[in-house]
DNA sequence: GTTTATTAGGATAAATTTGTCTTATTTAAA
DNA sequence: TTTAAATAAGACAAATTTATCCTAATAAAC
C-alpha cells in the first residue's frame, strides 16, 4: 500500500511525537533502533520530513528531532503520506490510467473511488497525537 | 496501490473476458495494443495468469488467450491481485510490521484493518464479468 | 578556539520491479 | 511434411526503490 520509505516515515514520526510529548528530543540512532529501520535510509526520510515541516531537526551535540507539542495534534497521517509517497494513492487510477475520471472511467473506477475516499478520510482524520498516545500507554507497538 | 504488473494483469483479463464473451480468442499483440501496455512485459504477466488458471492460453497459429464463458463470472478481482501481487495488500500490516495483529497491533492497525477489509470485500465481490460488460457497452475504458 | 556529537547532502551500491530480446515449443494450414 | 504464427521460457537490460558511505555544516561543551 505505502512504500517502505513511507512506512518508516510514519513510524519515525509517531516515535518522535511520543518523545516530544514527554519533552524529549531524540536522535537518529535512537529512532532507528526504536522503530527497527536501517539507520542511513531513515536519515534520508527524516530529512524529507523536516523539509516538509512535519518534524524539526536540530544539528550539533544534543541535537536530534522533535515536534512542537502544540503541532502534534494537527499533523495527520495524510501529511506524511503525501510528503513521501505523493497523493497518487488517494487520487490516482486503480489501473494506472492517466485520464481516468468520472466521465472517462476505467472499469474499476467507481469501486476504487470508494476505497480511496475511505483511505483519504481516515488518513485526514487520524492525528499523530492519537497514534503517539496509544504507543505511550503501551496499547500499540512500532517494531516486530 | 497495486504493482504495474498487477494493473496490466487486471486490464488484460478484462479485455480477454470481453472478447471471450463475444466468442473471440485474442493474441498478445492485440491485447497489448488494446490495453496500452508493453508487449513483452505483458507476455510475462499473461503467462502468470495462465499458470494460475485465470486465463487459458493456446499455442500455434490461431492461438492466443481466452476464458471459458462459464468461468468469467466466477473470476473476481481478488484472484488476479492475489496471483500477481500476493495477498499482502489485503492482510499485511500498514506499517510493514511482521507480527502485527489484534493482540500486538501497530499504531494504525485498527484504522487500516477497516480499509483493507473494505478492499478485500470489494475485490471478492467484483467479478470480471461485470467489468467486461461495462467495457463492452462503452461505459468504461482500458487505455489513456 | 578546539573538540565532538549531531544532522545535511551527495555519491554510490544493492535489490527489486519493469521491460526487452532471443530461442524453444506448439500447432494450424498449406 | 514443411512453413508460419502463435505462446513459453530463460537471459539480459533499464529504471526505480531501498540502503549505505563519506564528507560538510552546525552547534554544544570544554
Amino acid at each position: 500500500m505505502f512504500s517502505k520509505a513511507c512506512e518508516y516515515g510514519i513510524r519515525a514520526t509517531i516515535y518522535i511525537a511520543m518523545q516530544s510529548l514527554q519533552g524529549n528530543r531524540v536522535n537518529l540512532k535512537e529512532i532507528s533502533k526504536e522503530i527497527d529501520s536501517p539507520v542511513a535510509f531513515t536519515a534520508k526520510i527524516l530529512q524529507q520530513l523536516a523539509k516538509n515541516d512535519i518534524i524539526n531537526s536540530v544539528k550539533g551535540p544534543t541535537g536530534g528531532f522533535e515536534i512542537n507539542k502544540k503541532d502534534i495534534d494537527s499533523i495527520k497521517l495524510i501529511h506524511i503520506v503525501s510528503a513521501i509517497d505523493s497523493d497518487k494513492i488517494f487520487n490516482g487510477c486503480g489501473l494506472g490510467l492517466k485520464e481516468c475520471n468520472e466521465d472517462f472511467p476505467c472499469p474499476v473506477h467507481f469501486q476504487f473511488k470508494e476505497i480511496r475516499d475511505n483511505l483519504k478520510k481516515m488518513s485526514s482524520e487520524t492525528s499523530i497525537y492519537e497514534l503517539a498516545t496509544g504507543l505511550e500507554v503501551g496499547l500499540t507497538f512500532l517494531k516486530r
